[in-house]
RNA sequence: GGGUGAUUAGCUCAGUUGGUUUAGAGCGCAUGCUUGACAGGCAUGAGGUCGGCGGUUCGAAUCCGCCAUUACCCA
């Protein structure tokens, strides 16, 4: 059977995952084995596959792969997160385009269209993920909603709220007119947008005089409560005692004095609306003020508006400037920009609203989170982030949790309120208990109790992820073997909404789930260490997002470059934690996203590459013999060579994933295998025109490309598995997959030097060759002006017979002088001559020599100066100052050298 | 306004506690190759006073300070 000289990916890649999933090789139980666990960052069910999706489960697969090689027990859980406001719009939407109303069908309908819909659409993202070539434990895929998960997610609540940990209270909260929820703070966005600044005068009782105040919200001057001024403001404290009138409804409104007001700003006079920001209510608490709410829960004017009630605040915003216009109260409007907070969900302008809300005190969890990290316990790669980890955790700017969303999708509030009382209890059953009793009505039926309508904040159901979906709160029998995980890989952006909570539980939980004895062993953490990757960004160093239009399609760049292409150019520009700008280029003319990528293209490229020296090595003849022996001391020396350099590859590998350095060891691998497997190991061993290949020679070459393979499989995983069969016939169940991996062992340095410096020998010809246009059949004599170290090293079995094969030479010879009419060259400290069969420019010679030596005169110098410091030999390491000899003594070597040559030249 | 990171070749990035011959990779570029695996390839090369200024040190791309540019986080 002929193959292809092009591997194709298309061919492979779905074959591959099929037959890993049929062996079940992603399906992890329990067992005596080390335990390696990944729980994935669930990915919304309203989500589709992503640029920052593929990097993140990319880096998870790789770690993954890899602890599955090691022979561990590798076991990634997959799943999703049901997203509260997110999905609840898009069902809210689907239903409106079918004349369905939320409101009219009612909670229990609405949650079924809910299901239907995650059921429809909430697995495609696992799919995607698959065409990535994921080896996640599809039979452990969880969803935050089903109900087990749900059950954990209210026992939790039950337990806070008897540890007197949450509780339930009238705030400011940040609130969605749009969703109608409150959200919270990290759910809103602010970024500076273009508004107006109205100057608005107030007329002051029973005067003429009026008072100017400015503001970007004018349509709230209807809830307007005091004007505020500071005490040291000169300008105003004649208004001691005074009250002023509200334009168009003449309220009268007291005029308050308060620290609080920037003098600088504006006129220095502010109004205060507690009802409508968060300041203005903190004032108000201050002064006692009243708190005028004019806005409905969709954001339109409410009843104590007084005026345009029902209409929206934006139209209203309008609409009162030209009133205030008219009346005469609009003193100026000037253009201004201001940060303007937008919902992270529906974009819309986030109102601040007092709403009764349930919080969960952060204080102590917060301690507990940081505490985590500063101890090392729980990692942090890279670890800068601790910075912006403690910035939000620490006491000042800890702030309470409002977990509590106006919405149906999610779990409800496990709380029943009769009158003022408040009973929490997993169910209706046990409230209806509680209530009898306290209230000492034993005849309390369960419809006398309201539950609460609203549910938990999505997160409060995520951040117990590492526990529960293990149903670590139902039995610990899983949790003790799998906790703590080992590694969470995410984007920084949610450390505050997930990292640092999922933290918090677990500091909390493990303890009583699994006992003392287990968690003093294992520890605490819901895991070792967090990986956090970048944002990926395009060329302008936006994020790639669906709204910009500026992401290219993640599974179009699958089909076209294959999933092993686009992971190796994912994971190529990736280093921990720095944002990827990601190459996609765009369309010039329609400014459209190309589904373009130069890196995944060097992807599909090297996938090409390793396929071909697949292709040539399946293609030799195997014999017992090599035809001559100095092709046989060639393939010998070079095995010995590309061995020892393996083994150096594989230390210098497994350094980087010692640190999360995974291009580092993905770019250490592809120019191990490129360079000095396929541009020089095959290129040596490669027998004459119709020769064979020694069988020896082949086996290890052979099972060298199988562990390379094998090392490279977390990377490129279809490839390698494609390519581990094509190598040579495999038993049932031998598979790239579950084969062993390399492990570290010690490797001769000699022997890679060795070859190394063959190869600039060889390189050095080629130059010239070039330079001079010399034709690669052309063969040439080569010189070596004789030395007891080049005598050693041209001796060497195989040396000079690879020089010669590799650099098209015809003979070497060892010589006490230069030989006329050839070209010098120095390799390390060696000193060589090429005959090139052809006139020698003198000129062009000279000018090049000159350079060199103009090169390390300078270099002889510097070193010089360095080795005739005191301090500096005194000082420094004994093994710097004797490579800085070393390097002199070279340095001078090479001098003399180029000046002999010079001198020979005339 | 407070903080964090980034600034190294035309582009995208490495450079792992300061010392591996006065800086590496990939892409791009240039030159030459219809080389019995591969043009998605081979060989070779040209590109950088490491953002600027000052400091610490025997020694700085690497540590410190200031400035500039830029991105992000928090108000």
């Amino acid at each position: 059977m002929s193959l292809s000289t092009r591997y194709n990916p298309k061919e492979t890649e779905n074959k591959w995952y099929e037959h890993w999933m049929e062996k079940g090789y992603f399906h992890s139980e329990p067992d005596d084995r080390e335990p390696f666990t990944v729980v994935i960052p669930p990915p919304n069910v309203t989500g589709v596959l992503h640029m920052g999706h593929m990097l993140n489960n990319t880096i998870q697969d790789i770690l993954i792969r890899r602890a599955r090689l090691q022979g561990k027990n590798a076991c990634w859980v997959p799943g999703t997160d049901h997203a509260s406001i997110a999905t609840e719009a898009k069902v809210v939407k689907l239903l409106r385009e079918k004349g369905l109303k939320k409101g009219d069908i009612g909670r229990e309908e609405f949650l079924k269209h809910a299901f239907e819909w995650k059921d429809k659409y909430g697995g495609i993202i696992l799919d995607q993920l698959k065409k990535l070539g994921a080896s996640c434990d599809w039979e452990r895929t969880r969803f935050t909603m089903e109900d087990k998960l749900s059950e954990a997610v209210i026992q939790v609540f039950v337990d806070l709220y008897k540890k007197g940990r949450l509780y339930r209270g009238l705030r400011m909260t940040n609130w969605d007119p749009e969703a109608k929820t409150v959200l919270s703070n990290e759910e809103v966005l602010y970024s500076e947008e273009n508004s107006q600044l109205y100057h608005v005068r107030y007329q002051i009782e029973g005067s003429e005089e009026y008072v100017t105040i400015a503001t970007t919200r004018p349509e709230t001057i209807l809830g307007d409560t005091a004007i505020a001024v500071h005490p040291d403001d000169d300008r105003y404290t004649h208004l001691k005692g005074k009250r002023v009138l509200v334009p168009l409804i003449e309220r009268s409104i007291p005029v308050i004095f308060d620290a609080y007001v920037d003098m600088e700003f504006g006129t220095g006079a502010l109004k205060v609306t507690p009802a409508h920001d968060m300041n203005d209510y903190d004032i108000g608490q201050r002064h006692n003020l009243e708190t005028v709410d004019v806005f409905n829960a969709d954001g339109t004017m409410s009843e104590a508006a007084g005026m345009f009630v029902g209409e929206d605040r934006f139209v209203v915003r309008k609409k009162i400037s030209k009133a205030l216009e008219e009346s005469g109260n609009l003193v100026e409007k000037e253009d201004y920009r201001n940060k303007v907070g937008r919902s992270e969900r529906t974009n819309a302008i986030v109102e601040p609203r007092l709403t009764m809300q349930w919080f969960l005190d952060m204080k102590d969890f917060a301690k507990t989170a940081l505490k985590a990290v500063k101890s090392g316990e729980v990692h942090f790669y890279p670890e800068h982030f601790w910075n912006m980890y403690y910035s939000w955790l620490n006491e000042e700017n800890i702030r309470d949790w409002c977990i509590s969303r106006q919405l149906w999708w999610g779990q409800r509030i496990p709380a029943w309120y009769h009158g003022d009382e408040i009973f929490v209890a997993q169910t209706a059953e046990e409230a209806l208990a509680q209530a009898r009793e306290k209230l000492q009505n034993p005849d309390l039926q369960i419809g006398d109790l309201q539950q609460d309508e609203d549910v938990v904040d999505t997160w409060f159901s995520s951040w117990l992820w590492p526990m529960s979906v293990f149903d670590g709160f139902e039995n610990q029998e899983e949790l003790k073997y799998y906790y703590p995980t080992n590694v969470l890989v995410t984007g920084w952006d949610i450390m505050f909404f997930w990292v640092a909570r999922m933290i918090m539980t677990g500091y909390e939980y493990s303890e009583e789930l699994l006992g003392k004895e287990l968690v003093e062993q294992k520890g605490r953490m819901p895991f070792h260490d967090v990986y956090f990757t970048g944002m990926v960004r395009d060329n302008k160093r936006r994020k790639m997002s669906k709204s910009l239009g500026n992401s290219p399609d993640a599974l179009t760049l699958i089909d076209i470059y294959g999933a092993d292409g686009v992971r190796f150019g994912m994971l190529s520009s990736a280093s921990a934690g720095n944002d990827i700008i990601f190459d996609a280029p765009f369309d010039p003319e329609t400014k459209a996203v190309l589904n373009e990528s130069k890196l995944c293209e060097q992807g599909r490229n090297f996938c090409n590459k390793m396929w071909n020296a697949m292709l040539l090595v399946k293609g030799w003849d195997v014999v017992e013999e090599a035809a001559d022996a100095e092709t046989g001391n060639i393939q010998k020396l070079a095995l010995q060579w590309i061995e020892n350099k393996f083994e150096e590859t594989v230390r210098q590998v497994e350094d980087h994933y010692e640190t999360y350095r995974l291009s580092d060891a993905l770019m250490t691998l592809y120019s191990y295998i490129w360079d000095d497997f396929c541009s020089w190991y095959l290129e040596m061993i490669k027998p004459a025109q119709g020769a064979g290949m020694p069988k020896e020679i082949y086996e290890k070459t052979v099972s060298l490309f199988s562990r390379m393979m094998t090392i490279l499989h977390p990377f490129m995983p279809f490839v390698t598995e494609e390519i581990w069969h094509q190598l040579k016939d495999r038993t049932q169940g031998e598979d790239c997959v579950i084969s062993a991996y390399p492990a570290v062992a010690e490797f001769d340095a000699k022997v890679v030097k060795l070859v190394d410096r063959a190869k600039d020998v060889v390189r050095k010809v080629r130059e010239l060759r070039n330079s001079k246009g010399v034709k690669n059949q052309e063969r040439l004599p080569l010189f070596a002006q004789k030395s007891e170290a080049i005598d050693v090293f041209l001796n060497t079995s195989g040396i000079t017979s690879m020089i010669k094969k590799m650099a098209g030479i015809e003979s070497v010879e060892v010589v006490e002088d230069e030989v006329e009419n050839t070209i010098a060259f120095i390799s390390g400290t060696d000193q060589f001559y090429v005959d090139l069969k052809q006139e020698i420019d003198v000129e062009a010679e000279r000018e090049k020599l000159e350079g060199e030596l103009k090169y390390y005169e300078g270099f002889v110098t510097s070193v010089n100066k360095k080795l005739s410091n005191e301090r500096f030999v005194q000082n420094a390491p004994e093994a710097v100052v004797e490579k800085e000899r070393q390097k002199l003594s070279d340095g001078e070597a090479k001098i003399r050298m180029l000046k002999e040559s010079l001198e020979k030249l005339g």
